[in-house]
DNA sequence: TACAATATAGGACAATCGACCTAGATTTGT
DNA sequence: ACAAATCTAGGTCGATTGTCCTATATTGTA
């Protein structure tokens, strides 16, 4: 048997001050992660970021690990959240759904917080089996959104084209964060990447070629 | 004045034995990153794994920093030196040429090499202007043999429109390393994905939309 | 108002980091 | 073969890290 050791979350913070410290400390964390990077993302950073001290952290996260897990956790549910919000919120057609999510994924890059969060996690999940696992979760739901929309949109699609499509979307416009993300040199193509990618998706979805 | 402090590279090692520790130190290191990730990127790693003292690995690099910009020159030379060789090496249409990179840069992402460096490399880039502009740099270099290409199997695209093109096929081929990489639970998918790049990157450039 | 639960501050601790120094071993050119 | 240049080992140093401990302050409740 490996390293047990206790390992809950957060503390279980009953008091309204502790709630809203707990929020904060996890708000400054991702400042910090976004800002400065991992390497940086002590715990005296995010303390001072807080405005409390490293002591006061300590007592609600007893380990650095914990409290990335919750960081993580919080992040990424945000973007799930935002965009089931999306896939809700537009037009009925599929085509028109299909569309205002790839929209909202390629016009979500130009905010550094995405364009900075996001390598920082790959790079995690590199070495990190929790934030591996996390990530994978995410992509996975994003695929379903994605390969549910798709099927509606060429129902003659079988499964594995539909997911292998999904997965192509998911993989181009991911790769498009290091190249017109927020402040990188390419980022007036946004707007010309979005269009080429939703033209380019949808022709792939209509008219799939062999394989 | 800020930091000026002496920055040269590598100590120049006139002996062969000196050559050859350089290039064993920074294999090493190389080997590090790929396999513990940047947090474990420390000299004792990298002295350990090439098995010399910490002692003697500062004697030929004097600094951490200086370390990391060799080894990131040295590995993006490869990459660069290796897209070249596959362009002059295939066939003579520039549809050929065209698919030959792609399918080169896809396939190239089953290494565990490339499947861990590049998100490490991204991550680095968010907040190290060295590795930033080093990176800039190497994806200018691929744009601009990818450019050439597409304008070749069709001339009637203006300038802008050739770059964007290209820009949009190298950021779809880079987002597919966090999904069909080495050891990644899609990585059966890479075959489609590379069909399915080919044959959408074609139409799209052979059929533009409009902007 | 009292008392127990919760929250906070401040410091100590061992471990690890990059950087630096010095003395000795090895290699090369003469 | 000998001196100079080069290479190597081993240790020390201050700074930074995550974790832990204790004393005090604040909060909610009986």
């Amino acid at each position: 048997m490996q390293k047990k050791k206790q390992q809950r979350r957060a503390r279980v913070a009953t008091y309204e001050k502790g709630q809203a410290r707990i929020e904060a400390i996890l708000e400054a964390a991702a400042e910090v992660l976004i800002s400065q990077g991992y390497k940086k993302l002590t715990l005296r950073q995010i303390a001072l970021r807080t405005g409390i001290t490293v002591g006061n952290l300590t007592y609600y996260y007893s380990s650095k690990e914990a409290l990335l897990k919750d960081l993580l956790d919080k992040i990424l549910r945000t973007y799930l959240d935002e965009m089931d919000r999306i896939a809700e919120a537009s037009g009925d057609s599929p085509e028109d759904r299909f569309v205002a999510i790839v929209e909202y994924l390629i016009e979500d890059l130009h905010t550094q917080r995405t364009t900075k969060f996001f390598p920082e996690l790959w790079a995690l999940a590199n070495h990190d089996d929790y934030a591996a696992e996390l990530m994978e979760n995410m992509y996975a739901d994003e695929r379903q959104a994605l390969a549910e929309l798709i099927h509606a949109i060429n129902p003659d699609l079988d499964e594995r084209q539909v997911n292998h499509l999904a997965l192509f979307v998911s993989a181009s416009i991911e790769g498009m964060t290091m190249f017109v993300g927020a402040g990188k040199k390419q980022e007036d193509a946004l707007v010309s990447m979005k269009n080429m990618a939703c033209e380019s998706f949808l022709l792939l979805i209509t008219q799939p070629g062999p394989v």
